[in-house]
DNA sequence: CACCACCCTGAAAATACCTTTCAAAAGGTG
DNA sequence: CACCTTTTGAAAGGTATTTTCAGGGTGGTG
């Protein structure tokens, strides 16, 4: 059942795949979650205009049994705001907001961003990724634009733990990596709207040939997850017309990508730490010698 | 209805004039609230060893209307408890940390990055690098490893909004790109270090060329500020054995690209809002079709 | 433009849960 | 020991929640 504090982040990620009057109801819950944590089924329906069915649909697709629990949640939720650990909500970053307030805003942004994320990740898929990662034999990561810089990230930090990872840089590519790929492998795919084509392509491909397939994405019922084995979830931050969603989508799906490094790294100790000193070694002669004091 | 905090002292307090099954009942909530928020009446009826109706009384007695509202200012007052003992994940990750912790300790190290960065950035040094980008007629971004990829995220955002921007991949290009650029150009490098000879290079270059060159840079006193007319300064989370700071560095640098980005599309907006509408227009087509509810 | 298929939606039935009642059991008290 | 008071839980009764189902849209197709 979904922590409290992930519920106003939730409500943003599956708010696009809800139907109208869901959305109302997600947004009355997140919105005001004290006050709608004092009302019944019936209360919330009549407040939001819809039916009871539909509160209760709404709770489902939020990931709790039924309404009872989702107000338990609410009450928790309120009850975390109360205590100070509310999750502020920040002004959209406006086109004349003088410089210092564009950066104390986008810093809050991208915290609350990473603090949605972390409360939102599922571990169990995420401890499911990090085995299959750690016992590769190869590991492809696709992704176009803003996510293949992500996958780049993941990649290069891979390798410096002594796995053999590749992130091709256009799609044909990675369909051709994707095709070369069996059991024992593994495919991560990422993609914020879980719809790129390019991206979807190289890991149907990889996931028919039999390697087990990752999807790091902000919706988890995009069709890219139909060809994943386990699907990491990011939640984007508050979007903006400076700052689109797929835009801020990338603090989200980074820190995804450190844990699932933390995570390899850890259960490959023994090997992983003696590459990364000997990574940190090996760069140490293309830096300039220490400046004089 | 009292609040869920006074609950414990008020399970105390009327204890004494409590019979011996509600004393059972009071003490298995005050004792384990998340416990029993989960149990329905039956179900802590059955817990406690008594029935539904001394399950009732006892919520009564502590000031309810009934069991409902008992069970939400249980919900609510463990969610109170957890986000007390929250606060406890300064710590290094460590090698024998379980997943969940991980995550939670990640997100925390980053939102601290983020908030130190915030708070350190020159605003004067942002506005004059702001000033610079907008206008410039070519835009060099210079960034090996880790640094590259947030160079290239710079890059990306640059494109979008209508500027000409590159970031050359390895070192060679570019020095042979930094040669041509003059006076209205811009050069921008990023290095954690502000000693990685094969970038500082190529901004030595550009700045003798008559560029005008920004440093972003964990290193205010490195080499490379020598030829930086602005300098941008990133400060790294804490570092571990798992996660140098290197690692840590790039959610700083990322921050740091995002304000100038920000920063330039406000003052070219006239130019960029459109820009960024047509870049959005142009990769609709990429995507799969919307996934049938 | 008409038709069809599909999905959203809320009214109402069904169920689960909570509350109340009431009689039996336990515990005092004279 | 008989009687009364208090406590207790089983079961009835009442809400709240969940499920079902049919009407009403919506978008696609001929």
């Amino acid at each position: 059942m979904p922590a409290p504090g992930a519920l106003a982040a939730k409500v943003r990620t599956l708010a696009p795949s809800m139907t109208r009057s869901m959305q109302r109801v997600a947004e009355a819950v997140a919105g005001d979650p004290a006050g709608s944590a004092a009302l019944t089924v019936t209360g919330l329906a009549e407040r939001t205009g819809t039916s009871e069915a539909t509160v209760v649909r709404t709770a489902r697709l939020l990931g709790y049994p039924g309404y009872r629990d989702l107000r338990l949640a609410l009450a928790a939720l309120a009850a975390e705001q109360a205590a100070g650990h509310a999750p502020a909500v920040t002004a959209d970053i406006a086109v004349d907001d003088p410089l210092p307030a564009v950066v104390a805003k986008l810093a809050q942004e991208e915290a609350q961003c990473l603090a949605d994320t972390a409360a939102a990740l599922d571990t169990a898929q995420l401890e499911a990724a990090v085995a299959a990662l750690a016992g590769a034999r190869r590991i492809d990561v696709y992704g176009i634009g803003a996510s293949h810089l992500v996958g780049q990230d993941l990649v290069q930090k891979l390798l410096r733990i002594g796995l053999i990872a590749h992130a091709p840089a256009d799609p044909h590519l990675a369909v051709t990596n994707a095709v070369q790929l069996r059991a024992g492998d593994v495919a991560v795919a990422i993609t914020h709207s879980g719809r790129t084509t390019d991206v979807i392509e190289p890991l149907r491909v990889a996931f028919e040939h039999g390697a087990t397939t990752l999807a790091i994405t902000g919706r988890p019922d995009g069709e890219i997850t139909q060809y994943a084995d386990h699907v990491l979830t990011t939640s984007s931050a508050r979007e903006s017309e400076l700052r689109p969603a797929a835009m801020s989508s990338r603090t989200s799906q980074l820190l995804v990508v450190d844990c699932l490094f933390i995570g390899v790294a850890q259960q490959t100790y023994e090997t992983a730490a003696p590459a990364l000193s000997a990574s940190y070694e090996a760069l140490a002669h293309r830096h300039a010698p220490r400046p004089p004091r």
